[in-house]
RNA sequence: GGGCGAUUAGCUCAGUGGGAGAGCGCUUCCUUCACACGGAAGAGGUCGUAGGUUCAAUCCCUACAUCGCCUACCA
């Protein structure tokens, strides 16, 4: 078998995906055995790339995957996308804009047409850079949120909740994006520090001399003020409660009303009422059943309740004016800057209105309640637990969920509305809904019209197709009562008119990916993946998205299956740059996850990420350390190509641990292995990725290649067949476990090495991970005993700077026959790995008068330097290593001399404390006595 | 305003109620037949500050400082 000199992944990791795909690996197993153990990713948006927050989770969800389906689970990782709403709609839209057409011209099926083109063409391009990465995902279950089984899923749930009274429409104010031209949730709005100003405005009184001075940082929402509110109890403005104000450049009369949520200390203690533009005014005209009054336009200009003057303005520029004519009217009486937050759409960035509409809204404190008992009963654990608090205090506080927006886009709302019924009140409904068209529609007159009441574009002689087809903005008051439907609706359920108005809204993306754990599975049919997948086994995410995705998910999931929708949540770190910065395109510090592949192969990549991933941190990425992670791979490489050299010496058939355990290094060896694996399952279990994968890279550079290749080289340099064949069975033993444990943070290196180079017959994909291997804990005593000799002989070679190629003569005393026999047995090792000529052992060997000196536990060791070196030297660091002991027998005095310790610490901590004391005693008067006598002879 | 987290070697970060760890960087030596993407040996830290609990604190508690993040209806 030839190996390349070094490893080059470009080579090999597409062979190997396609290999694994074709080969159905990534499926579950098809026997049916094994426990489930399921995890659905997080989908990405159809608009999306790979960045490296994807990267990371995907590393982790993979590394899960494949650690078990290596342990026999029946493991499914179910991958998809999500439509992403608003985002794709805007880039569609965008692309549209370049021909200069506007997607109401289009018309809603026609567009919706182009953005499934758009898709067909540029969506997914995130799963093919999955697939870079080596993600074990069973694509032949790829789900879309957009697909027809999950689009019957979410209408089966909007139907359910409707008919339990969970889903309704109303009138308040929501978060209005004026670009997008759509609702947002109270999530989706992003608050941004901005520097302002508070403009004084004076309102005088109606009834006589006198004025109230308000401050705003929004002059042109005055137009729509209904009242002027203060605190009850301010004394400045007592005498004015219940008075009447002439509201400047409206003329409106409004009141000055009483309000305790009213601050005294801020601005003038007056505030002015806009109820129909301000969260805080709607709650207070509430409370006092002030008038509202709309003055602006879902385009964000101003209408023409905002009187003829301002009409038509942008609200920007709405703000100029306003502010312009009340210093005409010597009415501003100051401004000054104001720093405060202002909330922006979270995809588009524009500035978001607060605006009084009508919308769809799911009751949320019922299922909210579940939703937190889920977690407190451990029923979902949240990894870190840290999140935990978190979660409860936004749940607590929730709001009900605004599900509507007003785009194509999407699963379009199953709610018809019949304008040939009647309401309750015994309106003709048809009289109620209002429609504004997108362009004036021509009559056959020649007359042009831009909208009006169904009912009189009707009489007008429109058709109900053209008053559709022709509509931007459709307003159904909430008197107009729903129909909603499973199955789409031709005609009216109660009067049997065929000419029914469907919503026009579709619903918010988040609410097809509440369903997803368990709509990609097939649900509300009971097929068998449901029955074996779900509840879901673990959930991977970022904590950016534990309310937007995960708490819907649980909420959603009690809800729909009575069940959790996955057991455990891993909420990962968010990846920044090396300084610590949050990675965006605007500031130019992204790292591009392929171009890191590119660079240093998915391997090291995912090794990478996986090693960075401690919990309850945000990873700060540095190129550095995936450069560290590369070399670890061509040292492991380098390490096998060197095994490979051996391998005809191997036995035919592999041995077993037992027998290849009669050897020490072997052995110890092995118990180091058996530990490590420990340590990884373990690890694993607990979502510690950055311990495990520590742990094999330990063990793997430090333990096996550091160690155990050098103390067996002897042996495999010499002639000796038999011995040969005793450390090339271990050898490859090792290696075949190493690269095993190492499969799921590196799945190509592995495959190849298991495949190509080890000659396996089948995938390592589903070859059994290593885990309870035998311990050796005597042989580990043992060789530890002769590490530290060699180790002791090197160091100081190094610091007396005696060279390589020079060897040298060793007498070491051993201090009892334990040692000797180890060091013994070992004897070849101890001379290779410290170039030594002439190595004499036993309990009363000479001492040459010169020499330098070690102390282990149980040798002391010395070398004759006369001849290689002055004695300076080593008098130098025998008095830094003394004063070293010195430092810990100070230590450890201190505490041994210390009654209370003596009496309170428990009695194996006292009598290790003990028990060191006296060895650095020991190995401090013979550090002494070597001093001494160098100190004789210089 | 409320909440959470961080502060450990030059840098990036693990970690634990009982003599401080890793990776990278740095210093010295070595092109010895797996690997210079390497080997060996070193230097480097009153574990943010001040108190407290304990026989014992880097770890637990309190306060403070600095820096982050989340959250909020500062008109």
């Amino acid at each position: 078998m030839e190996i390349g000199k070094s490893y080059s992944p470009e080579e090999i990791e597409d062979k190997w995906y396609e290999f694994w795909e074709r080969e159905g690996m990534f499926q579950p197993r098809q026997d049916m055995q094994g426990e489930p153990f399921s995890i659905v990713i997080p989908p990405p948006n159809v608009t999306g790339s790979l960045h490296m927050g994807h990267a990371l989770n995907a590393t982790v969800q993979d590394v899960l995957s494949r650690w078990k389906r290596m342990l026999g689970y029946r493991v499914l990782w179910l991958p998809g996308t999500d439509h992403a709403g608003i985002a794709t709609q805007n880039v569609v839209e965008r692309e549209l804009a370049k021909e200069s057409i506007d997607r109401h011209r289009l018309g809603r099926e026609e567009f919706i047409n182009r953005v499934w083109q758009w898709k067909a063409e540029y969506g997914g391009k995130i799963i093919h850079q999955l697939k870079k990465l080596g993600a074990s995902c069973d694509w032949s279950r790829e789900r879309f949120t957009l697909d027809e089984g999950l689009s019957q899923a979410v209408r089966d749930v909007f139907v359910r909740l409707f008919e339990e009274g969970l889903m309704y429409r109303d009138s308040r104010l929501i978060n209005w994006c004026p670009r997008c031209h759509t609702a947002l949730s109270d999530l989706e709005v992003e608050y941004e520090e901005t520097d302002g100003r508070l403009y004084y405005i004076i309102y005088p009184l109606a009834d006589g001399p006198g004025a109230l001075t308000v401050a705003t940082t929004r002059p042109e929402t005055m137009l729509g003020d209904t009242a002027v509110a203060v605190h009850p109890e301010d004394a400045r403005y007592k005498n004015y409660i219940g008075r009447m104000i002439r509201l400047p450049l409206a003329g409106r009369l409004i009141p000055v009303v009483a309000d305790e949520s009213v601050d005294m200390q801020f601005g003038t203690g007056a505030v002015k009422i806009t109820p129909s533009h301000d969260f805080n005014d709607e709650a207070t005209a509430r409370r006092h059943n002030l008038p509202f009054l709309n003055v602006m336009t879902e385009d964000g200009h101003m209408n023409s309740e905002a009187g003829a003057v301002y009409a038509g303005l942008d609200r920007t520029a709405c703000r100029r004016k306003v502010v312009e004519d009340l210093k005409l009217l010597e009415l501003l009486d100051s401004e000054k800057k104001h720093k405060h937050s202002v909330g922006h759409c979270y995809r588009c960035k524009t500035v978001i209105e607060p605006f009084d509409t009508i919308q769809w809204y799911v009751k949320i404190e019922s299922i909210a309640k579940e939703a937190i008992a889920a977690v407190q009963e451990k029923r979902i654990h949240l990894i870190p637990e840290g999140w935990e608090n978190n979660y409860f205090g936004w749940m607590r506080d929730i709001r009900d969920w605004c599900v509507s927006r007003q785009i194509w886009w999407g699963h379009q709302i199953p709610v018809w509305y019949c304008p040939d019924c009647a309401t309750s009140e015994g309106h003709l409904q048809g009289e109620l809904i209002e429609h504004i068209f997108f362009e004036p529609f021509g009559l056959r007159d020649g007359l042009e019209i831009a909208g009006g009441t169904y009912a009189e574009l009707r009489r007008k002689g429109m058709s109900h197709a053209d008053i559709a087809a022709s509509s931007k903005i459709i307003r159904i008051p909430r008197q107009v009562k729903p129909l909603c439907s499973r199955t789409d609706l031709t005609a009216c359920p109660s009067c049997g008119s065929g000419q029914i108005l469907r919503d026009p809204d579709v619903l918010d993306t988040w609410f097809s990916s509440a369903l997803w754990p368990f709509s990609t599975l097939g649900w509300p049919d009971e097929t068998p993946d449901v029955k074996a997948f779900y509840p879901t086994s673990v959930l991977v995410t970022g904590f950016d998205i534990l309310f937007f995705w995960v708490a819907r998910m649980i909420m959603m999931g009690l809800k729909c299956t009575g069940e959790v929708p996955f057991r455990d949540v891993y909420i990962h770190a968010l990846v920044r740059d090396a300084k610590g910065q949050k990675m965006s395109k605007s500031k130019g510090n992204v790292v591009d996850p392929l171009t890191m592949i590119d660079r240093f192969g998915a391997d090291a990549f995912r090794f990478s990420l996986a090693a960075f991933a401690a919990q309850g941190r945000d990873i700060r990425f540095s190129e550095e350390r995936v450069e560290g992670y590369r070399h670890f791979i061509n040292k492991l490489w380098n390490a096998t190509r060197f095994m490979v050299g051996y391998t005809e010496f191997r036995s035919v058939v592999a041995p077993s641990a037992a027998e290849l355990a009669a050897d020490t290094r072997n052995s110890w060896i092995l118990s180091r292995l058996s530990h490590c694996a420990d340590d990884v399952n373990r690890n694993l279990g607990a979502y510690r990725f950055n311990e495990a994968a520590n742990s094999i890279y330990h063990f793997i550079w430090h333990e096996f290649c550091d160690w155990y290749l050098e103390l067996v080289k002897p042996d495999l340099y010499g002639d000796d067949a038999a011995k040969k064949r005793v450390v090339a069975d271990c050898l490859f033993f090792v290696l075949e476990r190493v690269v095993l444990m190492l499969h799921p943070f590196m799945p190509f290196v592995t495959e190849e090495l298991w495949q190509r180079v080890l000659e396996k017959k089948k995938s390592i994909t589903h070859a059994a991970f290593p885990c309870d291997l035998p311990c050796y804990p005597e042989a580990e005593r043992r060789m530890t005993l002769v590490l530290d000799i060699i180790s002791g002989i090197r160091s100081i070679r190094g610091e007396l700077n005696i060279n390589p190629s020079l060897e040298i003569t060793v007498q070491m005393k051993t201090l009892n026959d334990d040692a000797l026999e180890a060091v013994e047995e070992n004897r070849a090792s101890v001379i290779k790995l410290t170039r030594c000529r002439d190595l004499q052992t036993g309990r009363n060997v000479s001492r040459t008068k010169g020499s330098a000196m070690f102390v282990t536990d149980s040798v002391v060791g010395y070398i004759p330097i006369e001849g290689l070196l002055d004695l300076d030297a080593e008098i130098a660091r025998l008095g830094k290593e003394k004063a070293k002991v010195e430092e810990a027998i100070a230590f450890f005095n201190k505490k041994l001399m210390n009654e209370d310790f003596l009496k309170s610490a428990p009695k194996n901590i006292v009598e290790k404390d003990r028990a060191k004391f006296e060895e650095l005693a020991r190995k401090n008067d013979k550090i002494a006595d070597n001093l001494n006598l160098l100190k004789t002879i210089q």
